[in-house]
DNA sequence: CTAGGAGCTGGAGTCGCCTCTAGGTCAAGA
DNA sequence: TCTTGACCTAGAGGCGACTCCAGCTCCTAG
């Protein structure tokens, strides 16, 4: 059965680009939607649901969001139902941060494009120059 | 005469949003043009086109450049003419690491706009049921 | 039966980038 | 004269997010 195929902590590692290490410290932090049993010898054991939710924090990290935020995030969905004004709320915000996070990127690549090309013209000129010789 | 206007440290602090410290640190990483003068009591004093710099290093600085490589950069540039092909390198470099960013970034803000819509729809139709009770 | 490899724990270490502290100088205003 | 406030140095401290280490348990293959 697809669904429930556990994983260990390797595989898991391998399918989300995680290390072990860091796939322990987060669960450590918190960050996992439901807790990961443990099969013999007290090894983790991962499900397919672990590997998504993780997929989805790493997308979290990835645009910023700090690992407190993700921990309140991942407790109120660990809640259960009732509460997801509260996550919609967590969401929004950290949208508004990630657009803003875009726009100021978007002008510092914009700085960047400018030099870039200045100096690209002028290396060209100066290569000319050397052909015209 | 506007051009040779100086500056304490404080005052570049205040133009650029950077603390003193940071304006302290930044010089002691060698992440600025022309050294900067002392003044009576050996204070900082700084120009305008230090400010300017720095503000170029800021934009750097928010897109991720590491400071050791706005150091190599600044140290070029102190160099003077000659190596503008390396610059150009070290800029195209970081604009691409830069694009990658921006693409990686959008991938999150699409994800992230889903669940939004998904919570909001859901709030939404909570709404409306109590609304029509 | 032993060597290798994956996993376990708790806690220490690292890295990047500042930020702050301690202990001082100096100039101007009350 | 005293205090305030901006500045100085060298070096310590802090934070976030891992990353690594020591010392252990298993299991499997040779």
């Amino acid at each position: 059965m697809l669904g429930s195929m556990s994983l260990s902590i390797g595989q898991v590692a391998e399918r989300t680009g995680l290390s072990v290490h860091a796939l322990r410290f987060y669960e450590k932090e918190g960050i996992l939607a439901n807790q990961v049993h443990r099969g013999p010898g007290g090894r983790r054991v991962y499900t397919q649901q672990d590997v998504d939710w993780l997929r989805m924090c790493i997308m979290l990290r990835m645009s910023g969001m700090p690992v407190p935020e993700i921990r309140r995030y991942t407790e109120l969905v660990r809640q259960g139902d009732g509460n997801e004004l509260q996550r919609l709320e967590i969401l929004k915000e950290h949208q508004e941060r990630v657009r803003q996070q875009m726009a100021q990127l978007q002008d510092c690549m914009d700085l960047i494009t400018h030099k870039v090309g200045v100096y690209q013209d002028y290396v060209n000129s100066i290569a000319a120059k050397a052909v015209g010789q």
